[in-house]
DNA sequence: GTTCTCACA
DNA sequence: TGTGAGTA
């Protein structure tokens, strides 16, 4: 239960997704317009992304490597896409593999961020951000 | 300096 | 998707 409260409630800067991402702002806009991810917003209006929304987009960038399109992902996603003949084979593929290399995939990722970043870099404060998430 | 929206190449 | 304009 604790673990859920982290996940929604890390709020990360479209910056820091950036850097986590390794999208592009305007992709991480992008799949925000198309519902993909609904990041919370500042009094400023600007994202605030949460862990779950980081997670997300990194789904959401690994089926982009896999050859996906925008089509595809939604329908991975469960956003719309009534489950045709072809996705009731791959859909459960698909959702196997987020649950086990997704997870694994984004600890390490974000693992290697704290590690590779150096004090005094602006990767310094996502250090600081995330670390809290691994000494739990 | 960073992010936001919108528009256009 | 990228990039520039004009803001907040």
């Amino acid at each position: 239960m604790g673990d859920e409260i982290r996940r929604n409630m890390a709020l990360f800067s479209i910056g820091t997704v950036i850097k986590l991402t390794e999208l592009t702002a305007r992709q991480i806009r992008y799949y925000e317009a198309h519902g993909l991810v609904q990041p919370a917003r500042t009094e400023g209006n600007q994202r605030l992304f949460s862990f779950n929304d980081v997670d997300r987009l990194l789904i959401i960038k690994s089926y982009l490597e896999k050859g996906l399109n925008m089509a595809g992902i939604k329908e991975m996603l469960g956003l719309e896409a009534p489950v045709t003949m072809d996705d009731k084979m791959v859909a459960p593929v698909a959702k196997g593999i987020r649950k086990d290399m997704t997870d694994r995939e984004l600890r390490q990722l974000l693992k290697q961020q704290i590690m590779m970043s150096k004090p005094g870099s602006s990767t310094s404060l996502i250090s600081g951000e995330l670390s809290r998430f691994f000494i739990n």
